[in-house]
DNA sequence: CGCGCGCTTGAAGAGGCTCAAGAAAGGTGG
DNA sequence: CCACCTTTCTTGAGCCTCTTCAAGCGCGCG
């Protein structure tokens, strides 16, 4: 079993042996346990090395003045917060823990070592940075375009493909931490009509959701009710002309 | 008068003369004229080059299978699409012009070769990219927390302060091309209901918005309204200790 | 055992949507 | 320069989705 940001960097491209290697190393450096709620990075911060999330969940968020709060987007295991940050002065956003998290900082000159001494790695990472920004554009289009039985759907799609990625389904189903409350946060609904969406996906036998477990009975029909179409997660090992032939 | 892109990233670091001037040459390779509503590049293509915007509005787009559309972006002079995408096999969306416009294509190797080379000029485009970023995670927050009031004004503060960063205002005014379906589209919320809304600014005198022209007599009270706050732009000079200096 | 957090339910109300139609503005060709 | 056509804007009315407020329940944990 290899590390979640190996197996996800492999869904762009195959990685040599030297290059697993080098990311495992690097996963080693400056590894830092977190508890649920804590924060990773504050806005106003000026962030000099990159988080790598080994294991748990964590999330960027932002508050408007009047408290109202926003999910900006999911960090799962694999997920590296903010690549090349250290370009801007501050943040403009938080990163905070939503379950326990083991992360790994990874000092800016490591990784752009890294960068540059291993071109497929450096390839993969930019991946990862596009697939970032793609997942953000289609939360532009989940928060605009869809209702909310929709958008639900789509997150859950969307949490559980990416999950899948790193290796850590069973089957159909995958752990879901998140709280209500949460997904309210990520949807820009309130917790009252995600609790009541919830129970028309279970009605329409769409989710299984129980305790902190998430079940997909039917993916398809998931997706079909999401108007889910996992292309911008481009996952079709697109980087495969660079694979690594051993 | 100089480019708008120069003075866009002028925003983030000064520019020595010779940096000006290859970013002056690299704007005259590919001109390219389109009209409004044409496509500049269609989900499923893939782009191996990269369009600058020389003059004109463009904008990131995306429909649902139903014909639900979301504006995703807009694209203003100075603004390039898509740095980078061409490690990706294909486009997750489109983009198309929203006014007549002139773009430079830049093959994928030229930018590479003029990044390489100047330093500066690819920490400039580097923060370019990163602003986009941050552009469209408030635009997450937009979508999910603002009403349709706050969520107009502060698309409309957004445009305001880009436009004034490439030299496009006059005092309090700009142009403002945009028709109110495209508001609609860019806000999630139907035509009607954004008619009202700006109906509403109006009456507010938070905007004075006639043909294609648009006045703000108080930023700050529109600002204000909006739950606006610049800093997501990052605009204060933050490349400073790049800057030329000559 | 009791407290707190998360989940659930009901009821009422608001914000935004849809449908429909008309008015104004803008562009085009004669 | 006018006539016509299309696009964009505007208005009214009714409805529906989602919100807010309020309260009760259940479970995990100290």
């Amino acid at each position: 079993m290899s590390l979640p940001l190996i197996q996800k960097l492999e869904q762009f491209t195959r990685l040599s042996s030297e290059d697993k290697e080098v990311l495992r190393q690097m996963s080693m450096e400056g590894v830092r346990h977190l508890d649920a709620r804590e924060d990773i990075i504050r806005e106003g911060d000026r962030p000099q090395s990159l988080n790598l999330i080994l294991s748990g969940w964590a999330c960027r968020y932002k508050h408007l003045e009047d408290g109202r709060r926003q999910i900006i987007s999911f960090f799962l295991p694999g997920d590296m917060c903010d690549n090349h940050v250290f370009i801007l002065r501050q943040m403009d956003h938080s990163v905070g823990t939503l379950t326990p998290v083991t992360i790994a900082q990874i000092p800016r000159r490591r990784i752009e070592e890294i960068a540059g001494q291993h071109p497929r790695i450096s390839q993969a990472l930019w991946w990862e940075t596009l697939v970032n920004a793609a997942i953000q554009r289609e939360w532009t289009v989940n928060l605009g375009q869809r209702d909310a039985l929709e958008r639900i759907a789509h997150l859950l799609c969307e949490l559980f493909v990416r999950l899948r990625g790193v290796g850590l389904t069973e089957g159909n189903s995958c752990e879901m931490p998140l709280t209500q409350a949460g997904l309210a946060d990520a949807t820009g609904l309130s917790v009252v009509h995600v609790n009541r969406t919830l129970q028309e996906l279970r009605a329409a036998k769409l989710i299984v959701l129980r305790g902190k477990s998430l079940t997909i009975p039917d993916l398809t029909a998931l997706q079909n009710a999401a108007l889910f179409n996992p292309n911008y997660l481009h996952l079709d090992r697109e980087g495969r002309h660079l694979d690594a032939n051993e």
